[in-house]
DNA sequence: TCCGTCCCGTTAATCGATTAACAAGACGGT
DNA sequence: ACCGTCTTGTTAATCGATTAACGGGACGGA
């Protein structure tokens, strides 16, 4: 016998398709009597109910939400900054029952013809979603252009244009990173971000047309911060794990001018930075200041000096933004807060050992 | 004008909907001429390709799994265990370009009837999958029965009579805990497990039909390790999570014969228990034996004998099983190893307090 | 008796795509 | 001149459901 369908229970049971189908949404269409009768002969058949694809497409709801990231899926799941936001996303699709479609997209080739993009980004093209959370990435996204090519109803967690957005003030919260490592007398600075690289790629010189978009922010903010005088680097080791922190540590600390301080984009990065660190037998915040970002759990018990951002309540409204007609704010701005702890102290210049 | 279609770039180009589906899925079936026009005219029309729910519909494919966990979608982001098998799992659909759909569903309702069911597993029934994989779930459960239904193939991370699985010997690992406890005299020991309920729930004396799968073979495996004679007791705190584990120690050092070990059914609640023991001036390993389950990132730091097994390979093997159909395999069994480390010692009986 | 309401089941159009089978023309070899 | 083979585009059936609109019968009130 082949799969039972609408139409197959219908047939045995000597009625409509239409009465099957009110038979599973919508009870009251139907009298008890041939209501028992319908359901009793999709059991006999084996059908659990209308096909999830046909009722996508006739209805035009997946009953689902796709989100993308600007790190590989298998890395998310390590990543305390997603996570968080996962979580509070969560809480709201749960309320709603709807689906989440972590979405997998690889921009390793970076040979840009249509069909190529489209072969690469062919997840985002197939995932059947009523609407879509991006995470950190900016309006020029190839997967975020693909999202708003297929008119789905998007939400970033970076400033756009036309769309709608949770964000964080990064430029300010950047400049609070500066000013407090300003105001400790720091003039020389490397700024660690992440690239979506493997990890463990060095790069001494970041190119910063290439970086995230909070980043970018983040970056302003500190040079803002710091004042037009200090000599700033910028380096990276890859995508935001422990491990590209150890490298991009590696990078500023090697050659002759070592920095005062370094500023990491995440409190992941940070926590390899602090690793490398302790290698060198340089005591975090007395031969080096370190800062990070997120006030991720990790970052307490490292005594790390950071900037604290409501993560799982930017998932939350991102979800509401997108699963609750009646929030119809359009842009709204999470507050961060500076928390410094003990990784932050007076510059110190290294000594010379000669 | 309205959302661009198939058709609409198929008429206003001058030629069939098949030239046009082949344009973006088959471009070798097509002239580069006819091609590049009917592109060109997708571009103009704003028409990104294909839609995707069509598409799943007419090819049965929908390019998406789909994941269902014991434990609520917005707490599973923060389960070690959960994270690292999701790690693995996705590693192996991001090879093959899958998406990844994780299902909440709701069974609060404890009402049975076929109706309430249905509604309550909304989302496992609408989701547009190919194949599902469910974790710690058994072959009784309703979720995992909408997707036998629904004839989705699955795999399972515990034992299954029809279906395929990877999973551990949790019966095993649980012997070698009780054994363990049994070489240092240990014969007064509490079992921690997780429930469906909330953290902060205090369940005195569990009801071992409702355990999940995984439980009732570890507290098996755990009481024949121990031997006939010992006493074991079950508790419960709630859902997997420290809270639940505080809340269940409690109840375990309530009253007058406290147990000299407890064997917690993960890490996440052993560390709750930990938590506990250090509030009532009770030292782990010396006045209480305390056993986790996982080796979780956290068990090393806190000393934590426990139980590893290989989390992140399971996710993998169960991907491999869905998505390789070079994988045959219809059983796999992870092997696990016994982690002592010093939350662990001779039993010493509590001194009377009279 | 007549008519307005309900109740409940049916008719039929439609959602947007894929793909086997076919056919027309081009091409090359003998 | 003839025929087999490619290449390239079309025809048309099909995937599985939803829902507005319709209509026949029962029922109640005047």
């Amino acid at each position: 016998m082949p799969r039972p369908t609408l139409r197959s229970v219908a047939n045995a049971a000597g009625v409509s398709t239409a009465a099957v189908s009110y038979a599973f949404n919508r009870p009251d269409r139907l009298s008890a009597q041939v209501r028992t009768q319908i359901l009793a002969e999709a059991r006999r058949q084996g059908y659990s109910g209308p096909d999830a694809a046909g009722r996508s497409l006739r209805t035009g709801r997946a009953g689902a939400i796709g989100v993308i990231f600007t790190v590989g899926l298998s890395y998310a799941f390590s990543d305390p900054y997603v996570l968080a936001m996962l979580g509070g996303l969560a809480e709201v699709t749960e309320r709603t029952r709807t689906g989440l479609v972590l979405i997998p997209f690889d921009l390793g080739t970076a040979g840009l013809d249509d069909d190529a993009r489209r072969q690469s980004l062919d997840a985002v093209h197939r995932a059947v979603i009523d609407g879509a959370v991006a995470d950190g990435l900016g309006d020029g996204h190839p997967a975020v252009r693909v999202l708003a090519d297929r008119k789905i109803p998007i939400v970033q967690s970076a400033e756009t244009t036309a769309g709608r957005c949770v964000v964080t003030d990064d430029r300010a919260a950047g400049r609070d990173i500066g000013a407090h490592l300003a105001g400790l007398g720091h003039t020389d600075v490397t700024v660690v971000v992440a690239s979506p690289a493997e990890p463990g790629v060095p790069v001494p010189d970041v190119d910063e047309g290439t970086l995230y978009p909070y980043s970018t922010l983040r970056l302003t903010g500190i040079r803002e911060g710091l004042g037009g005088t200090a000599r700033i680097r910028v380096v990276s080791g890859g995508r935001n794990a422990p491990e590209s922190g150890r490298v991009a540590a590696d990078l500023a600390l090697a050659g002759p001018g070592r920095p005062t301080a370094i500023a990491a984009d995440s409190d992941v990065l940070a926590s390899g930075v602090l690793d490398r660190l302790r290698a060198h037998r340089l005591r975090p915040g007395t031969d080096v200041s370190v800062t990070g970002f997120d006030d991720a759990p990790l970052a307490a018990p490292a005594g790390l000096t950071t900037v604290r951002q409501p993560m799982r309540d930017k998932g939350r409204l991102m979800g509401r933004m997108l699963l609750d007609p009646a929030y119809t704010e359009t842009r709204v701005v999470l507050p961060t807060e500076l928390i410094v702890r003990s990784t932050t102290g007076p510059a110190r210049l290294p000594e010379r050992t000669s």
